[in-house]
DNA sequence: ATAGTCACTTTCCTCTAGGTACCTACTATA
DNA sequence: TATAGTAGGTACCTAGAGGAAAGTGACTAT
């Protein structure tokens, strides 16, 4: 009766509905913005070739579109010089640098469990193939 | 998933060459992977009906695939009860539960830092509008 | 005159996650 | 008789992310 654990919100789209961190994983973690926001992070200002150069299977046209979307978010500060050729610079943010210890916390996780996830597989792989 | 794309997905393209946090991404964090996971993790063991009620928007065939892959990855447990209205009830592994601090790190930066994001989006969008 | 640099842009194409809709076997209930 | 509930499976389709390759503009170095 007196009970209020039930969803009033709004009906939009929405898988967060139920979870919270739904938005973030949404704005932060893809396939693309994770790389870029990590070598960002770890090597301070950039220039468009050298994030090309470092996440190396990257196409110009999609670092493009993963910068400016990182960029529209607040998440990294994009520095045009009118020179002649042209010189952009990428940084990361105050926002940005907010996820370092998070990203951290990630790396972390990834090199004490990574290796459980695949054995894991393994195990399912063959228990399903009898 | 009557395919067999999953078997050699190991070393197929790699973003990761300069990110070691790509591959955690790549299980974890997906429109639908978080919040089964999160779900999981915050009302212990459930059926899959009680996840679709929960996840709202979600369809049973996705719910299905995404509970297949997390069960491959180790990451949930699942135990069928042949009973005569069949009865499935998933939970949360210990691999899984692994992710709980990681997951709460996330929740507070959400907390804290979403409607920065907000702010930012409305600026760059007011900023290029002219 | 030609080639190269930089930071993209454009066009076209593929691939896959996810959505829609309907189906299965079995039984308890109305 | 007929409906509902359970845990999915199957076939078909769409949308969007991403890949390949070429072009652009303004200049410089050879």
């Amino acid at each position: 009766m007196g009970d209020t654990t039930w969803k009033t919100a709004a009906a939009s789209t929405d898988p967060e509905q139920a979870c919270p961190i739904a938005p973030v994983v949404d704005i932060v973690f893809s396939r693309w913005t994770t790389p870029i926001l990590w070598t960002l992070n770890q090597h301070g200002r950039q220039r468009f070739v050298e994030l090309q150069r470092r996440i190396t299977t990257i196409t110009p046209k999609v670092l493009t579109q993963r910068l400016r979307q990182l960029e529209r978010d607040g998440l990294i500060v994009r520095t045009y010089h009118p020179e002649v050729p042209p010189r952009v610079e990428y940084e990361i943010s105050d926002l940005g640098r907010s996820l370092a210890p998070l990203f951290a916390h990630l790396a972390e996780w990834a090199a004490v469990n990574l290796d459980k996830v695949d054995r894991a597989r393994h195990a399912y792989d063959n228990a399903s193939a009898h």
